[in-house]
DNA sequence: TCTGGGGTCCTAGGACCC
DNA sequence: TCTGGGGTCCTAGGACCC
């Protein structure tokens, strides 16, 4: 029989925080999204308190004061780190792993015999937290789905010891039958709304559920769900990630702006950025869509509009993307518009190989290609923006801060990735 | 007033072709 | 009134994930 396990590491953004200010562990904390908008991740503490997922950190004022909740701006560059630190501790204690997010990886248990599979999965948890800092849940299951919702069960019931492995046949039944549907994985609000009128309430209840009706509905994906609860394994571990289909790159602001310049300047950036990961991963696009939008809660003047830019021929060259980029926003701008949220997704990607020859190209891109390798080197040794494009904007001064920066009023230091914002212990 | 970012997959429908 | 049948490609929209 097949067997997963899925180690998930607990509240990690809240987590990554308390590692390097234990100040903070027994006391409610939150990490926010970008521009400091919404709660992304909470602490026990702070999920007591009745801060919901997603929860606009407006409507949280009064809770956070009265009860002094950390609050925390997000701090990719410390998250990415602890999470490749995750993923090395957990690939030293089994040979085959998957990382599905930054804070879960499935692991595939198959050639441990069933009695070892609990101590085994004890031993994982310990050595995390050890090596890390990061406390973590496991989950183990005939199948990833059951993974996910034996994980559920060592999060809630502490006397469970952060492990649960539910693939005994009557532990699995309990713990669909104590499942409900809308937690499933696949199964989302929309429809956890749907299953919840024909009667389905639980994970146990879906397992069960009429296989033609939930195909209509829910698509193949409703069915995979089925056998997937009822332990056909249909998704298998993916040790090798298949590459890229997109790559996107996209910013809200704090506030609309209908001013051109800015507008251009802000998606030059997310143009410029896009090509780096593009050349990062070593891929070209060979066409790129560029969006712009208004308020999405602004319901009654809603404007949505996308422009598709083709390359000649794929690209991964930054100035030809940038161009590419604004040529295209400018069919879609709009005047007096106040704009909340540009972005830039790059498509139809290839994996880089010899430059292709165009007959009459307007551009050497050997030459080009070049250039763009001196200024990745330079910005990976030197910091983020050492070099790039005036289209861009130039750095922004404090008295003159951009109106299209992204807010990031309560970011923690980078402790473990630059030298200047190392941990002092006085 | 203020409400993130980066992805994936599936399905339906239209255009077009033979 | 009758009014092919496939196949492909593309796009838009919907749903989901962390």
């Amino acid at each position: 029989m097949a067997r997963f396990a899925l180690v998930d590491c607990n509240n990690f953004y809240v987590s990554c925080e308390r590692v390097f200010n234990p100040t903070l562990v027994g006391r409610p904390v939150i990490v926010l999204s970008n521009n400091d908008g919404c709660a992304v991740a909470r602490s026990n503490e702070a999920k007591a308190l009745g801060i919901g997922m997603g929860a606009p950190v407006f409507t949280l004022e009064a809770l956070l004061k009265k009860h002094d909740v950390a609050v925390f701006s997000s701090n990719y560059a410390l998250y990415g780190d602890m999470s490749r630190r995750v993923t090395i501790t957990l690939g030293q204690l089994v040979p085959d792993l998957e990382v599905y997010s930054i804070d879960e990886s499935f692991l595939d248990l198959s050639a441990f015999r069933a009695a070892d599979v609990p101590r085994l999965c004890r031993t994982i948890a310990q050595t995390v937290t050890q090596d890390t800092g990061i406390p973590v849940s496991v989950g183990v299951g005939p199948t990833k789905t059951l993974a996910k919702v034996a994980t559920g069960f060592a999060k809630k019931c502490p006397s469970l010891g952060g492990v649960c492995d539910i693939c005994d046949p009557v532990w699995h039944e309990r713990a669909l039958a104590a499942t409900p549907a809308g937690k499933v994985w696949g199964v989302g609000r929309r429809y956890a709304e749907f299953l919840k009128v024909r009667g389905i309430n639980t994970a146990l209840d879906l397992a069960k559920a009429d296989r033609a009706m939930i195909r209509k509905r829910m698509g193949i994906n409703g069915t995979r769900i089925m056998d997937e609860l009822s332990g056909i394994s249909c998704y298998p571990l993916e040790a090798n990630p298949p590459t890229k289909k997109g790559v996107g790159v996209s910013r809200t602001f704090v506030r609309g702006i209908d001013d051109l310049r800015e507008l251009r300047e802000a998606l030059s950036s997310y143009a410029e950025r896009a090509a780096e990961k593009l050349r990062k991963d070593g891929l070209r696009a060979g066409a790129m869509e560029v969006y712009a939008m208004s308020s999405r809660f602004r319901k009654d003047d809603f404007y949505y509009n996308t422009a598709t830019f083709r390359f000649p021929t794929t690209t991964s060259d930054s100035p030809e993307i940038i161009k590419g980029a604004l040529e295209a926003f400018d069919t879609i701008y709009r005047e007096n518009t106040p704009f909340k949220k540009l972005g830039v997704h790059m498509r139809e990607l290839t994996r880089e190989a010899a430059e292709q020859q165009l007959l009459f190209d307007t551009m050497d891109r050997t030459r080009a290609s070049a250039l763009m390798k001196t200024v990745d080197a330079l910005n990976t040794s030197m910091g983020r923006r050492t070099v790039g494009y005036a289209s861009s904007g130039l750095a922004a001064s404090r008295l003159a801060p951009k109106a299209w920066h992204t807010r990031f009023n309560h970011k923690s230091p980078s402790y473990t990735t630059r030298w200047d914002q190392l941990l002092r212990v006085t």
